[in-house]
DNA sequence: GCCGTAATATGATGGGTATCATGTAAACCT
DNA sequence: AGGTTTACATGATACCCATCATATTACGGC
């Protein structure tokens, strides 16, 4: 029953990958302690020696989904040429993207969730999404900085509105209709 | 029967105005068929002599709202003078409508619970979303249909991306610095 | 090697959920 | 006017949920 320190750590460690993952699939209220215990190869009473409530992993969940999107973004923008906010466009309005929630953007999946659940999560998701648009507005093109910063929250409202709507409709042409015309804003 | 059938057509319409807004304020699991019921007047018993089932409701719930949607930008389009696109965006991305997401756009308040939901209220949402976005592409200006659309589907991914984002965010200047930064697109 | 302690398991608790079963009384139809 | 229908209420059912209580077991420090 008892396992090493660094095995404990690891239990941790899957249970909040699987936290952000399943969290975005199915919603903060879509999944329970029990079940993402079970994910964690688990059982549900050893949940409340690693986190004080499920409000609280949900804090520590947003937060890891919204660091991880932050890396993706670095990612693309060290990788490729030309402009960083036409390949992150790419990337963020593809059919992969859309089809994969739960390793995507966490503003797309838990947005609603957040603003409804108050707490942890939307504090995390707060500093994250904050932290974000700031590296986006250094990626962004403008003549001041002001002119940068505007730009690259408009832009991000145009991705993430997008990538919501391209989710939620049940006609894949529509879907990819969508998709497309948001991607053309960044041409 | 305890009332008349005046009453019962009456006591419909309250359960789907209800749950129009309260799906739209706490989400589509976020709230149970008691309080629904509860919320109209009635006790829970009666719900299914009105609808099949929640996830009935909710299609309706769905269609009704986003009635109430287009219709709300027939009103805005008809009166004041200037561009359509630029008035919606002055309601759409006002403090007003970030906070009554009840009364609000439904593709901002349900798009994430719709996608991962299915059933009748993603059949319901997407009906809705294709009529709007019709509406919305003969308000538009472009040189051709198929530019109007483009533009449409666009705008109306910045509109939903914004107004979700700003109701996420915990911190009172960052939501309107966002709903003023896509504002700034429509000018 | 032994003992405290920490990680995990099992199980209980109290409350919420959607849905179904049944009873009742009044409106509707003939 | 009387029998039928039906909107509604009460209550039951079976399940899911977050959280807590307790037991077990083996690691970690001594």
């Amino acid at each position: 029953m008892k396992v090493t320190r660094e095995e404990a750590a690891a239990s941790r460690e899957r249970i909040l990958d699987g936290a952000a993952r399943l969290f975005r699939e199915r919603g903060l209220d879509g999944i329970g302690v029990a079940d993402l215990m079970r994910d964690a190869g688990l059982t549900h009473g050893a949940f409340y020696g690693h986190f004080d409530s499920k409000d609280a992993l949900m804090g520590a969940a947003c937060e890891r989904a919204m660091q991880g999107s932050i890396g993706r973004w670095e990612r693309i923008a060290a990788s490729g040429r030309g402009s960083v906010m036409k390949r992150i466009a790419a990337a963020y309005l593809s059919l992969r993207h859309r089809d994969a929630p739960g390793s995507g953007c966490p503003a797309a999946a838990l947005a609603a969730d957040v603003a409804r659940q108050g707490g942890a999560a939307r504090r995390s998701f707060t500093d994250g999404l904050r932290e974000q648009l700031r590296w986006l507005a250094v990626a962004t093109l403008g003549r001041t900085a002001a002119a940068r910063r505007k730009r690259a929250l408009a832009d991000y409202s145009t991705l993430v509105g997008a990538l919501v709507l391209a989710r939620a409709v049940d006609d894949p042409a529509l879907s990819e209709e969508i998709l497309a015309a948001a991607r053309s804003v960044f041409h």
